[in-house]
DNA sequence: TTGAAAGCGTTACCAT
DNA sequence: ATGGTAACGCTTTCAA
């Protein structure tokens, strides 16, 4: 059906060899041969077929991602489209697919195991880092080319990342509410097994220790991203003698059940109770202008998907340079979410705090 | 590197070709041979390679899905991601691969032709059809076997599609604010050549119309779906004489947007204004629970995943059978984002609506 | 029930 | 600068 290289070689009267060459910009072919076969190619409208290259060369110029979900909570998070825009957008670029695998999160090691032994990725990228990620020594073993989205505390392997300085940036966002007065801060983190979440926990601890802030445990809150996840959180802290006057949160998504508790209640956000958030770039959420809503601890999760791709086509090209490791900060961007701490509210406290 | 075929058949005694056959349930082989190969193969870590089965059999076992992203706005429809995971879900349970694609709307016809001609994809999926989408005309003509997600108004050829009743959905909803004694009702829709967001237009202005009422183009908005739409909407409609009583948007985003600019006014909804939505499930905005704050009219994206996933394989595997046309519906569920029109603003129509 | 060999469409090695 | 041919690792046809 469609034209093969065989075909064409025969309409040019060149061997095979030759066209091949001339087509894939080998030098030993000479300048006017190589037009002649371009013109023809493209007149006969040859493409390779991409089945037989990749046998050929052992090569698929595919990467691959690994989606996981789970059967119970049918929930995608949703900061990884983003970050496949930006990583595929530069595979594309740069001639490579991209092969996305939807697997839930039974027998991760034999699912691993077997898309590399089945040849059908050079390389892959890691999403949602654990501490201590199994994935990171299993894929090593397996000697395929990989890099992480975030990092995995505790591994002592030396292996590729990009990631967010996440302790950093949770640490300023403290250290900022601390500024404000505040000292009941609150903490609606991701689960904690996720690397990201520890390291964000991590810096925040740190900023409350520096000023001599005990942290309270009750004010450190575990969960998924959604809406229904800052509500709850925030409904639950009223009830308390005293409650926090500032939130930071690890994602836009519960701030706005924050924000919607807190409506509710008839207090304002930026003014009874300042919120922090981690803002990953989710465009619908983000209202543009200079003075945005939220002060958010701000990087674009679709450069990171960028940096990664960028990364791992280099390793896969240069495959014995070493380790790549990639930090992003992000930055620290006030709006209209924070304020001082609202006297009637530091009224509450009972004398436990410093 | 990796065992293959003949490494495992050497060390069976057995032919390439008996392995092969024993391996793929081939009825020929003899089950005591099959059970020993079965065994062998597992102990050996066997896989096959994929490529050369690729290059042999003339098939991928890979669908095609192409993300289109604008240079322009950095965002990424999020009801994507959700789609991706029911459809990879289906997938890989039947031992199909998933290529993503991530493509600038720059020529859209080239990379077509380009992908049909790489034979890298078995069969694919087109995502956000427009009316009069030149996609499936140009599929067709590639011989591509696809599947849309939704449909194409004015396209004359039969296609395969799986769609959820847009019309219905939104003349339903629609219906149900008429009923509460709303006239004034504002349309937050997708853009006006996106197909959906022309059926889900012609479903409320056919409920309108139905009752008499005739439509305020000044209510009727199209534009992405972000909370700043939905909020700079309802910031507009409150500068009118007659401000709507009652809203219907396209996503649950912009409606945490309408929900933001009616607090801000002091007003409630549901109570001062009702909001119906169109849920794709994006669940980390449902509030489970037996009332739920919107009235929505709900489909899963995630479920239409699973079902697009399906019926491509089937089309792929049963090539000359007829046209596959799914419609699915939508439940309505009843809310506290909806209720009665207020009186106070029935009071500031000025005798335009019947 | 089993096996030998051709074929899939490239690339890459070795000649010329 | 060009060509012949083996190789990539499977499936599939034909024979036995």
């Amino acid at each position: 059906m469609a034209t093969n290289l065989k075909d064409l070689s025969a309409k040019l009267g060149l061997s095979q060899t030759t066209v091949s060459r001339a087509l894939n910009g080998y030098p030993e072919v000479s300048e006017s041969t190589r037009l002649r076969v371009m013109q023809v190619a493209k007149e006969m409208n040859y493409a390779p077929n991409a089945r037989a290259k990749r046998l050929a060369t052992g090569r698929t110029m595919t990467i691959g991602h690994v989606l996981p979900v789970s059967k119970k909570h049918e929930m995608v998070n949703p900061i990884f489209a983003d970050f496949i825009a930006g990583a595929g957008e530069v595979y594309s670029a740069n001639g490579y697919d991209l092969q996305l695998s939807v697997v839930e999160d039974v027998d991760e090691e034999g699912f691993y195991r077997r898309l590399a032994a089945r040849g059908t990725v050079d390389g892959m990228v890691v999403h949602g880092p654990k501490v201590n990620d199994m994935r990171v020594p299993l894929l090593t073993e397996l000697g395929m080319p990989f890099i992480v989205h975030g990092r995995s505390s505790d591994v002592d392997l030396p292996y590729n990342f990009v990631d967010v300085n996440n302790r950093r940036s949770f640490e300023r966002a403290t250290s900022f509410l601390l500024d404000l007065g505040h000292r009941r801060i609150a903490l609606l983190n991701g689960f904690s097994d996720m690397d990201f979440a520890a390291r964000r926990a991590a810096g925040y601890s740190s900023a409350l220790a520096t000023r001599g802030v005990s942290p309270d445990p009750d004010l450190m809150l575990h969960d998924e991203m959604t809406e229904a996840f800052g509500y709850d959180a925030m409904r639950s802290f009223f009830e308390m003698d005293n409650s926090p006057t500032a939130v930071v949160c690890s994602s836009i998504i519960p701030a706005i059940g924050v924000r919607r508790a807190l409506w509710d209640a008839g207090l304002v956000m930026g003014k009874d109770v300042s919120v922090i958030v981690h803002d990953d770039d989710l465009s619908y959420f983000r209202n543009g202008g200079d003075v945005p809503e939220f002060t958010a601890v701000r990087s674009s999760v679709r450069e990171a998907g960028r940096r990664v791709g960028e990364v791992l086509m280099d390793m896969i090209e240069t495959p014995d340079a070493p380790v790549r490791q990639v930090m992003l900060e992000a930055a620290l961007l006030v709006g209209q979410s924070t304020g001082p701490a609202p006297a009637f509210l530091d009224a509450q406290n009972n004398g436990t705090v410093t």
